[in-house]
DNA sequence: GTAGTCATGTAAGAGGTTACATGATTAG
DNA sequence: CTAATCATGTAACCTCTTACATGACTAC
């Protein structure tokens, strides 16, 4: 149930329509999930249905219109209690982990290719967080931008403060991926020195 | 479609019941993956319809009797595919990071509250996982022993690697998310030593 | 005019969670 | 005999993915 949520979060910005929002979570740049359209679409209709947002039906060009969604009192306690609830850990599951573990059933070439998508996909990763990241530090991030303007200065450590957080997470991460595919390697690079003295 | 390779790489170790399966993705403990007994029984009957695993009905006391899974040379031949298999990358979606990146809407007391909850988790996963790192290490690991009695010498270099390998990548994990949790901390002392001053 | 973007949907199916349900076996 | 464990299922529901589908708007 956090796509809901996740969507309560960036109405907390500004109203938007669900194109908008799937722009946000699509370019996965902007924000900590992700989501189709197909998805927000139908729960964007559940949560009116709610009373959580509010949809306006605003003119775009001359014949169309499109559905501007904003929250409600209601949408912004649900937000408020999501934030105040424990969140239980869902159980670990890696794919990437999991057949790394098995690699010995392949060769030393796969688990090698392996290992180098695992550093380019996580090098590619960490490259759009950190611009994340310090489009943040630097407060040139222009939903944090919004966000910021709307609120007394006192609050503006602690708003960019657990974005900035968030996203070092990710980076933290990332990194942390990085340094395991390295590892990795050295491994197929060990066990192939072994291969070939047996040889 | 993991939890069928899940099911057939444990398979390479020996031949098990539904529910010795649902024991070692329970536990997690000696897992990378994880899957309730309600998933692992129709998954083993498709399977099994596709020639991927054979069931045996094996006597259990005097009555009953149990259905015994061993791999079939075609579920060893799609193992080995899936092995081969480019794997693609998830989004990214942490329940966890989100709500950080909205503390500013709760109070202090709540963001300090799930930092020490995140903390308490991961600290309890590094330990659990820690131990059956060193199980591995030492070689103490009775699935690793048991694979490792399959395979001559010159192979076990490599089996314990790979495995030691995957769960040194959870282990790193865990101690990124503490070290973050810990950030997080830190980052509520100062918005709430700045919020003492400016009263 | 036409290509790219804006905008909104539906539907089938895979994968996962939670709850319901049952019964034999074994250790005390 | 009784509680814990072994063992196997079904069913409802939710979430997410992938594909299909449509049409208006805007910049060239």
């Amino acid at each position: 149930m956090s796509l809901r949520h996740a969507i309560l979060a960036l109405l907390t910005a500004e109203p938007m329509t669900g194109y908008d929002m799937a722009q946000h979570f699509d370019d996965a740049v902007a924000f900590l999930w992700s989501a189709p359209h197909s998805q927000i679409y139908p729960e964007l209709r559940k949560m009116e249905a709610e009373g959580l947002v509010l949809a306006e039906e605003v003119p775009r060009g001359k014949r169309a219109t499109k559905r501007l969604y904003s929250l409600t009192d209601q949408g912004r306690e649900e937000l408020g209690e999501w934030l105040a609830a424990d969140e239980p850990y869902p159980p670990e599951r890696d794919v990437h982990r999991l057949k790394t573990a098995y690699f010995e059933l392949s060769d030393l070439e796969n688990a090698r290719r392996h290992f180098e998508a695992h550093l380019a996909h996580y090098r590619r990763r960490l490259d759009r967080w950190q611009e994340v990241l310090n489009s943040i530090y630097d407060r040139r991030h222009p939903l944090l931008r919004l966000r910021l303007s709307q609120w007394p200065e006192e609050a503006h450590d602690a708003i960019a403060g657990y974005k900035a957080l968030a996203f070092e997470g990710e980076v933290a991460r990332a990194r942390a991926e990085i340094d395991w595919a390295e590892r990795g390697l050295e491994l197929v690079e060990r066990l192939s020195g072994v291969d070939a003295v047996s040889r």
